[in-house]
DNA sequence: GTCACTGCAAATAATTTGCAAAGCA
DNA sequence: TGCTTTGCAAATTATTTGCAGTGAC
């Protein structure tokens, strides 16, 4: 259905993880490690009960807080960002590239989009205040809702 | 602070949710033009709890659940939409003119932008599947923010 | 050894639902 | 009158927090 993420950008994330968490002070424990894989191994965009459910096969005591917890810190660190879908708690997502995303308002799919043109600043945002950054949802019915 | 909406653009927007209520045969009630009324009558995209209160000032007894029901029949029809903050419950608004949003990550102000040239549709867009709607949000640390 | 991290349990926030009574068309 | 809508109460869903024990560095 959607295109699995290479094995080979899933260990660049890991160690990307590694670097960032010696960097921060923070520590790298199992756990962290395993939730990390988890958002790191898909372009599904899961959230964070998803996220709970799969580590648990692997770590069977893990617990829902630590997974809320994990994902808070990841986002902190900049290896996660967490996309709002139309409906539905948060979603996570791991991929670090510039992208966007068209989010299926009846299924509830998250998919990454990516632009040729970025699209520019409103003139005059620089009134209202600073610019972190800009994110972008199309909305619509996905193909696959459309011929179910 | 914001700027207040005109009183006869609420006149306007009130007009049109009794237009809206006719033809879909939804019916128009005292609480549902109140609770329309307070989110039209504001660009400061209150969320649900606010509006109850607020609402609540002139109908002591509005509950809660209708408040809900009602911004959700509202956002049927068309007339409110949904704006989901980086943080907190869903956030509405009356603006139907084609617009994005500017979100305060710090105070969580939302503000309405109008771009000179809507970004463009990605390539390819048709392959994910339908496009309905298009929505911006630009967010960073606002003015307010900065100088307090 | 120290301090960040975890699991547990319980709290909170945000939203939804079933149902009988009330009210608009 | 008939069907939509409301208020109440309770249930759900999503997420957060306090705390004592555990583990990474």
């Amino acid at each position: 259905m959607m295109k699995p993420v290479p094995q080979k950008e899933i260990q660049h994330r890991l160690k990307q993880l590694s670097e960032a968490c010696k960097k921060s002070g923070m520590r790298m424990t199992h756990q962290r490690m395993e939730i990390f894989r988890e958002v790191a191994s898909t372009a599904e965009h899961p959230n964070a009960d998803t996220i709970f459910h799969r580590v648990r096969e692997r770590l069977p005591s893990v617990s829902h807080d630590t997974v809320y917890r994990t994902l808070a810190s990841l986002e902190e660190l900049g290896l996660v960002s967490r996309v709002d879908p139309v409906k539905g708690g948060a979603r996570y997502d791991a991929n670090c590239d510039k992208h966007h995303h068209y989010i299926c308002t009846q299924c509830g799919s998250i998919t990454d989009i990516y632009m040729q043109n970025e699209p520019s600043l409103p003139e005059g945002i620089e009134n209202l205040g600073d610019v972190e950054s800009l994110h972008l949802q199309v909305r619509g019915i996905c193909h696959n809702c459309k011929t179910n």
